[in-house]
DNA sequence: TGCAAATATGTCGTATCTGACATATGTTTA
DNA sequence: TAAACATATGTCAGATACGACATATTTGCA
């Protein structure tokens, strides 16, 4: 098993050595777990950018260190309302956000 | 009240002529609304353009027609997911979606 | 190494989102 | 006009995403 689709997997809530294995993902189930590991990425690019702890993030959220854990690792459980909200309250702006739906996903400024 | 924030304002699911005439969007609150009502918009064009009704479009989706017309309208009670899963079902790329995080929000080829 | 801070994981009660249904409101065509 | 089709709106029970808490694991520094 190729390791990107093995963090696919996992990301996605689903354990590596399951029955899972042998399941195959739609293009459609790929491109959004792929879209939401690459806001996580941004989610936290942004937070360490800006020197925050998770804790210090989830406050400015309102929310819990172990949601922002949660999001920065793409968890089955979080949706990309939550990490798309995050990031606007971060203040990154939309068009940084969008950059994560582009191929090469180029880091924001 | 300008027409571009009222329809924002119905959007959102808040009723014009209530108190809520009042309440100012945060700078968050009025981009994600924004974004919602940019994918609903896309949404309905890649479904008009491929000559679908909104019935038939609900079964591709194994969604009903009113989530679908719900989704359409931006109403308050349809999330970015669903919004980003479905367009993502139609066929239309992350790229393309993702333009509709950008300023101009360029239609899709 | 060992301790402390940071991050990750598991679980739970509750709030929000979901498809479905009924029904209202357009829209098109005979 | 009226009938047929398409879209919008209101509501609800079940599904799932939420913050919170406890606790495990990782990281970094003395």
């Amino acid at each position: 098993m190729k390791a990107a689709k093995r963090t696919k997997l996992e990301a996605s809530g689903w354990k590596v050595g399951s029955a899972a294995d042998f399941l195959e993902l739609s293009d459609e189930e790929a491109a959004y777990i792929e879209l939401k590991l690459k806001l996580a990425k941004r989610l936290k690019e942004a937070r360490t950018r800006r020197r925050l702890t998770q804790q210090q993030l989830a406050k400015r959220l309102d929310s819990s260190q172990s949601r922002v854990a949660k999001m920065e690792t793409g968890d089955r459980s979080v949706s990309l309302d939550l990490l798309i909200k995050s990031l606007l309250t971060l203040g990154v702006s939309s068009e940084d956000i969008g950059k994560a739906f582009t191929k090469s996903s180029s880091k924001a400024a």
